[in-house]
DNA sequence: ATTAGTCTAGACCGATCAGTCTATTTTTAT
DNA sequence: ATAAAAATAGACTGATCGGTCTAGACTAAT
């Protein structure tokens, strides 16, 4: 095995695939495509991957990492208050969405050019998704809420909204609105009185349980 | 021209185009699938809407209607109050996302899966997702907000993140925590002073204008 | 120098795609 | 009843798809 290409052919063309995948859709984008922009040969491509379904597998693994990275590294360095570590996560997103080659997130966008009954697609990304949100949960219960589940699952109604707005829109400032909207959320939690916190929570575990 | 049948072949294509795009993905699916599902001849297909992809601009159509049809008729003929109209949204929202064919927003779903760059499929959805906010934005103003601007993004982010999860979770629940969510919203808008109303207006209108 | 492993270029395959066309039948209007 | 219009089934085309395969070139480590 070599010790480490500058760029390995397998880090080319899953940087390829990544960028290809979001810019212009995973069916519309075809191998030939990917191994243009890779500079890689065809056989390369299944040599490491096999298939596109696999390569696409993988493309969702770096996806995750870039969110398990923010929650597991960048903002629990911070030293800062639980809230304005949940706070810093909009700012995250927001350089996510100012880069060059922000076209979405693969998850969702996957999720919504395939099959949605009992496909793969939406069971991976699905398992990715809950793994996410239960950082974000933790996340949240760290900043003391009256009712952790139901503020996790409004920041990410917030979250998914401002991705998908960043990816119509082209502007990263949608990260910025879901933050302000994000401390309305986290405002109202703190002064609203516990009466209604059993039928919220009740309706956000029945949304995490689907 | 023919008086009016059960349902035209131009609606039941209309209807298996609309129901197959969002719930297999536009690419994936193929012609023959839609006339399979439609019960309708291929040629038919091609005299009435000439190739796939006006289908497609004929199911955008539609989907706007709906939008339309619920700012324009079903909220307005609500007899109560302006705040209340736009929680009201979330409810119909909440009806859409329970429908058994229900896969998600096609204009979303499409952006998702065309070419990021100069492609017919942003200019068509953003336009008409355009409209909507417009019309989101006036359902704001009649409220009073102190900021309808910054409201009418905000709540944008709670609708399309509402919508997106509803697709990948399956559950019409997500409406419910978007309608907490923009309960919030509404509450602190209210509450809030106007001293950093300009500042959030700006980064509003910077964001309307991409 | 040799050998094994990796990469490249590109021909090739079967399948599927959007779209065309023809021939036939059904529907509709008069 | 008849003629025009609309819908049918399905063969067909050229292009493109994901994936396979071969032959040769490059790059190590021994």
């Amino acid at each position: 095995m070599t010790k480490e290409a500058r760029t390995s052919t397998e880090e080319k063309l899953l940087l390829a695939a990544r960028r290809l995948f979001c810019r212009a859709g995973i069916h519309a984008t075809g191998i030939t495509r990917i191994l243009e922009e890779a500079g890689v040969a065809r056989g390369s491509l299944y040599a490491h991957y096999g298939s596109k379904e696999n390569l696409l597998k993988a493309v969702f693994d770096t996806e995750a990492n870039m969110w398990f990275h923010w929650f597991d590294l960048d903002l629990p360095h911070l030293k800062c208050s639980p809230r304005e570590r949940i706070l810093a996560l909009f700012d995250l997103l927001e350089k996510w969405f100012a880069k060059e080659d922000f076209f979405g997130c693969v998850f969702i966008n996957a999720v919504a050019e395939h099959e949605k009954d009992s496909r793969w697609v939406k069971d991976v990304a699905g398992a990715y998704r809950d793994q996410i949100i239960d950082r974000l949960r933790t996340l949240v219960g760290e900043s003391g809420a009256t009712d952790p589940d139901m503020v996790t699952q409004k920041l990410g109604l917030l979250i998914e909204g401002a991705i998908v707005t960043a990816m119509v829109t082209q502007n990263s400032q949608a990260a910025y609105i879901a933050r302000l909207a994000a401390e309305d959320v986290l405002r109202c939690t703190e002064c609203v009185s516990p009466e209604n916190g059993p039928t919220s929570s009740a309706a956000a575990a029945a949304l995490e349980s689907t």
